[in-house]
DNA sequence: CTGAAACAACTGGTCTGACCAGTACACTTA
DNA sequence: TAAGTGTACTGGTCAGACCAGTTGTTTCAG
């Protein structure tokens, strides 16, 4: 606290920038709650002695991500958001495609998340959701003649059910981020190589092992599985130097 | 593919979200590198057709996305910037602190990356970053005495360096973001419940146990400590309710 | 010839003032 | 009372302007 003062660098600050800060801090501090209306642009530009052009740029910023809403027209002004997702979910989307961050580490952290999923999933689920996940483990078994695309439907259906049955959202929001970068990833390198039977089968009685694990409210055993098949399915694409890692988190502790 | 035509809702455009959408395209699909410029604000409202207004609008956001950088005078134009972590931790932080974003559900969060960054850190540490997990360590000891601030920055640094060895980006950045959160959270919630002595000896050795079993190469063990640790010191902050689930995070599998 | 100073041509940041197409709400009118 | 009409606002966009800052070039003194 007694410390010599210090000098610390500077970057110049926008008007808008400005703006959107005080806004932001009014939010974060409970002073602006979700439902509530901001004064219309051309109060704005009083209050803050600036143009409209930059008290747009400011409520463009908030906009984009997502603090608060425009519409053209309305008389009660901006409305201030309740917080979403949505912005973390593009963010970590946006991070994972640029490349930033190797296929490893993606399936390393799908790993991760989806055995935690699944061990919760199996804790938390409701006997609506568990039935839910019944649904989708026979609808996957229906479609298995019919085509690959109803197939992996049903199969995205069950997991977004476990990821919903974890009541944690920020896993599921991590979760399903890292998923839509790996299919992506995964097409881009083997284009197109569509669900085989085979393969479709063993995702089949890899979810039905999962779905039972959680019906019985194994959870452990429930993560146990989920982590292994994750590690199973995408272990040959990994380089062989990276993969004692990977099977490590497969099999963890005492 | 041959289904009925389905409409799908709508909504108005506006001119900036459609011109953020193509530079956002642009650089992910690659055709804009990092290092790369843009048009000045003036070329681009020719190429949009559209005013400076709207062009500016659309810079802006794409600046508070972390994806460009607009600098004045410089004849270059706004510069796409490598991508940053910098955003995801903004929204995840926005999130936790709204409230969308349980408390419980985060200390999960951080249940799970803080073990498998142990485990993988076991793994594919390097010698230089155990001697920089031992010099954090040592640190700890050596300021236990004379204050909280550097004991905790040692602390800081010790959990860094095992990030940084476990060679994976993502599960640091989520990591970061998730700590970053909670410390915000249990701050406000006891504010400055000064580190006790007991409190930075049990810290302490705490991460001398997952320290010995980084050095060791027990990724397992590694893991299991940190997932303990970590329900331990946040388990009392948790609903009752809610400690079932993230104690089986805890001590998982066979 | 060299180095420093002056310049010109740009850049982004901001402002003013204007127009349009919508919306909400009060005010008619049947 | 119910349907229709106005009106006064809203946000979205545009045009044109000014300033301060950067850069690269040109000029000029040594």
């Amino acid at each position: 606290m007694t410390d010599k003062t210090e000098f610390v660098a500077v970057k110049p600050v926008r008007a808008y920038e400005a703006i959107v800060e005080q806004i932001e801090q009014a939010i974060a501090t409970r002073q602006l709650n979700p439902g509530d209306r901001l004064p219309s642009e051309r109060d704005l530009m009083g209050t803050f002695a600036v143009s409209r052009a930059t008290v747009r740029e400011a409520l463009r910023v908030l906009e984009s991500g997502g603090l608060v809403r425009s519409r053209p027209g309305d008389p009660r002004g901006p409305e201030i958001l309740q917080a979403s997702p949505a912005t973390l979910h593009k963010a970590m989307n946006r991070l994972v495609r640029s490349g930033t961050i190797k296929l490893t580490e993606l399936v390393e952290f799908r790993v991760m998340l989806e055995g935690a999923s699944c061990t919760l999933a199996a804790e938390h689920r409701t006997p609506e959701q568990l039935e839910e996940m019944r649904a989708a483990v026979e609808a996957m078994e229906a479609s298995i003649a019919s085509g690959s695309a109803a197939f992996s439907q049903a199969d995205v259906d069950f997991h977004a059910t476990v990821w919903e049955a974890s009541h944690n959202q920020l896993m599921q929001i991590c979760g399903d981020a890292a998923r839509g970068a790996l299919v992506d990833l995964v097409n881009d390198r083997i284009d197109s190589a569509p669900d085989s039977r085979a393969q479709m089968k063993l995702s089949l009685a890899h979810d039905y092992e999962i779905f039972h694990a959680i019906e019985a409210r194994d959870g452990a055993r429930a993560g146990h599985l989920a982590r292994t098949f994750v590690i199973e399915y995408y272990g040959e694409m990994i380089e062989h130097g990276d993969r004692n890692g990977l099977a490590l988190l497969g099999v963890p502790s005492e």
